[in-house]
DNA sequence: GTGCGATGTATCGGTCCGATACATCGTGGT
DNA sequence: ACCACGATGTATCGGACCGATACATCGCAC
């Protein structure tokens, strides 16, 4: 998942791994805490291994005018290769139960702006189906098993289970928004907020001013 | 985690293996898709080594009397010592970060029946800060960074902020109850009330008997 | 002038997962 | 009468990922 996703990052701009981190950390927020240097570096390691991205030292073309003290040691710039674009396409495109549960979802989903409508539809379906197993797990968990739980665990199967029909029904609104041919739910304007039709009272007094 | 789980669940009954990823999956449904016997049986092996629960071969007593083709070999039974039941106890009573993920939350949440009025309030409130924190950190994205992001991944945000605010919401509602004095939520239709036999005795002025 | 938080790279031990292997049991189909 | 198949059941291995930790630089506020 990591490699899909530093791959997928990398192929906008050459970057380090503290900012790679930081960018990680962005578009999977709404998924994962924050991505942890143990896994990050191996990984590049590993991938630089392979040959599918490219290590160079950030040291500035005019480094001999400032060559010892401000010299900007050790940062060092990764860089995708045609190697890894080609491996990239590959990762995004394929498609399997890895693919469906939370958080191979959620990185296959944070960037679909790169995958082929087919493989969107697919993923999306094949979540659904996951979700709706999920469920219909719950569901019988507390129809017929209610009795052997306590109450707490019982109100988290019922927290979980209504996680899940929420889900499905944003899943239904995507696979529905992917068929009619436009591309994401609803366009990005520049006005910065989202969208919001269903829900969310309150945005007057937040029109963004400066700092005061 | 796994720990904790295992030893919450032979403080109810012994076990073996399989059993036990059932109750697992079962008790933590909601949160985790199923336990793996690859971190299940190497922490079984941990928890022996440390004293914490014993082995039994599950062979019937009456063994001599169908020694060879139905002498159910293989499996192994697992019961919780007194030193477990203490480490339990220690592990269910102390509150951290890592209390606070998701994962943890969920499994601490699961065993709340066995843990006091207090830790279950310092938890709740605990997670609900994270969530909040999480929140925050995903409005300012749709905020702040939106246009920097495609609508693929603004759309994740989006539904990831609103599950932070739904369950946000959730846990006001158990910290209300809880505050309140009445141990679980009362959901759906106020018949959810199943107990075994439990004896949880030890924090003083918490255990709730069910006679108003 | 000095402490402190952000930036930045890196490793280590440990937890957990997915794939795999193998053996037994009851049931139903042919 | 046979056996295929799914459930039960125990177990290991390699790899992904995390949390803690260490260390060094930079800008800036006090």
């Amino acid at each position: 998942m990591l490699e899909l996703a530093i791959l997928g990052l990398l192929q906008e701009a050459p970057m380090h791994g503290y900012e790679l981190r930081k960018e990680l950390t962005a578009k999977l927020g709404a998924i994962r805490a924050a991505i942890s240097y143990g896994s990050l570096y191996p990984t590049l390691r590993r991938l630089q291994a392979a040959g599918w991205i490219t290590e160079a030292a950030d040291t500035p073309a005019t480094a001999e005018e400032v060559p010892a003290l401000t010299s900007r040691r050790g940062r060092v710039v990764y860089t995708i290769t045609a190697e890894g674009k080609e491996r990239f396409a590959q990762l995004i495109a394929q498609t399997g139960p890895e693919t469906y549960g939370d958080t191979g979802f959620g990185v296959h989903f944070a960037f679909f702006s790169r995958t082929d409508q087919a493989t969107r539809l697919r993923i999306l379906e094949g979540r659904r189906r996951t979700i709706e197993e999920r469920r219909e797990g719950l569901r019988d968990m507390l129809g017929r098993a209610a009795e052997r739980l306590d109450a707490y665990t019982l109100e988290l199967q019922r927290h979980g289970l209504e996680a899940c029909e929420r889900e499905v029904r944003w899943l239904e609104e995507l696979i529905a928004n992917e068929r009619s041919g436009r591309a994401p739910t609803v366009p990005n304007d520049g006005t910065a907020g989202g969208r919001r039709e269903d829900n969310s009272p309150p945005p007057p007094g937040e029109s963004r001013k400066e700092r005061p």
